[in-house]
Parts: structure tokens; sequence; C-alpha cells
DNA sequence: ATGGCTACGATCCGTAGA
């Protein structure tokens, strides 16, 4: 089974990027996030005659999460249970006995602002589910753009970046604590080549100087961990014109 | 010099992203 993750930052804009793109990757499963599409605006026809089935979480402007799958998605739920929010930001479905998580994590903004306390506030309620979802689910896989770049070797410039949102002590813990949980970050499962990002600023020409932090990510239990044969960030799509921000990441499971 | 794109929904700029 191959899993996949893309912040396409528009669903509209980049649906002929999916579209060419799961054509030749050919995931079982891709999470999207920022599909920044209500539901009502959802482009089933286009993602069926993909091939792809799709549950689906979204709002106007903001935002926006959606699983496709060549099977058949079931027990769709959307959101934290219990932690109420506007945002839509988590998406889970079931495929046979997998069960697969799609979030689109807070920005965060700048670290001390309303932003960063409230993507604090939603990892801790996001730790809290998953604890209890990977009891009920021992094939769990949790798949998104997490904003947070959990180790230097995951920032182009460290110096740089240093307490910053997206690399600050806070996240990362925040990170840690869903490995602790019993969740592998599947791409350092393998020893990787240096430098491997998955999202550039569109400014300062930072994708042609490889200006960029990994921030979406392929997590796993112990069990789909341990079936996990490769994982990869395919940067092809950022190459392309008008292209998303952040590049999929892949994830193949025997 | 802390900017520099891009998408959106609103107008011809503000908000947000990371």
């Amino acid at each position: 089974m191959r899993l996949a993750t893309w912040n396409v930052n528009s669903l509209k804009v980049r649906l002929p990027h999916l579209t060419e793109w799961v054509a030749h990757a050919k995931p079982d499963v891709i999470c999207l996030q920022e599909t920044k599409t209500e539901d009502a605006k959802f482009p089933g026809a286009e993602v069926e005659a993909a091939g792809y089935r799709a549950a689906y979480a979204g709002q106007k402007t903001y935002n926006g999460v959606a699983i496709l799958a060549t099977q058949q998605p079931t027990g769709v739920s959307v959101g934290i249970p219990g932690h109420d929010d506007e945002q839509k930001r988590v998406l889970a479905a079931t495929f046979g006995n997998t069960r697969v998580i799609c979030l689109y994590a807070p920005n965060g903004q700048a670290v001390g602002s309303d932003k960063y306390d409230y993507k604090l506030r939603w990892y801790g309620a996001l730790r809290a589910w998953l604890a209890e979802e990977i009891k009920r689910h021992p094939r769990l896989a949790v798949l998104g753009d997490l904003n947070v770049a959990p180790e230097d070797r995951d920032v182009h410039d460290p110096k740089a970046w240093e307490g910053q949102v997206h690399v600050s002590e806070p996240e990362r813990q925040a990170f840690r604590l869903l490995l602790e949980i019993g969740l592998k970050d599947a791409f350092r499962l393998f020893e990787q080549p240096e430098k491997i990002y998955s999202w550039w600023d569109y400014r300062m020409m930072a994708f042609r100087r490889n200006a960029g932090l990994r921030i979406d990510h392929i997590l796993l239990s112990d069990a789909l961990a341990a079936r996990c044969i490769a994982c990869s960030i395919d940067k092809a799509p950022r190459k392309l014109e008008r292209p998303s921000d952040h590049a999929p990441v892949l994830a193949d499971i025997d």
C-alpha cells in the first residue's frame, strides 16, 4: 500500500498537478491539506475520473482537508473529538484494517502569538486523541502538514531559524510527544540524503536555493512501520508552473 | 532594508501562509 500526503495550497488551482501526480505516483491513499474548498464545491467528478474515492472536510479560503483513495473510505470522522474547532484541519478514514488520519496543523504565525498558543493547544488535543486512536487501531497512519521541522537537519539554515515558529522547542516537543505514543517518523526509518525538505517559500527563489523545511510528515504505528519499505519526498511537482509551495511525501507499506 | 510570492475574497488592498 502506498500512502501519500500533499499540502496542495488550493485544490482548485492545483487540481491539474494533483491528477497528473497521482496518475504516475499511483498512491492508494493520498491526504490533502489546504484544499481551501467548501464541500459543495469539491471537485468530485474530476477526482472520480482520476480513479479515486474521497472524503473531505473543507471551508472557504482557509484550511480544508481531504483523503483520496482507490478504496471506499469507511468510518470517516472530522475534527478531533471533544475539541471544538471551526477550522477544518483533521479528517480520519479507515481502509480495511488501516486507520488513516489527515492533518493540517496550525501554522502558529509567530512564537508567543495567539495563533502560536492555539497551535500548541491543538497539538495537546491531538496527542490525547491519537493516544486513544492508536489503541483502537494498531495499524494507524498519521499524515499531513504538521508545520513543525522536528530537528535541525530538517531545516536549511538552523541558525537563521533558531527559536522561530516551526522549529521552536515547544513545537518540537509537541512533535516528539506524538512519537512517544507509539508513532514513527517514516522518513527517518531509512537512510536519507541530506537537505531533503517538503516546503520552500515562494519568495527569495527559495526552491532554487533549496532553502526549505521538512514539515510534512508520515507517522506510522509500529505495526505499519515494521512493514514500511520506503519513504521519500517527491520534489518534481514543486518544479512545475504555478506549484504548491509544498511537495508530496510518500511511504510504501509492504 | 526583515522585503522578496501566492491564493483568496474582496476590490484595485488586507489576511494568511511558513
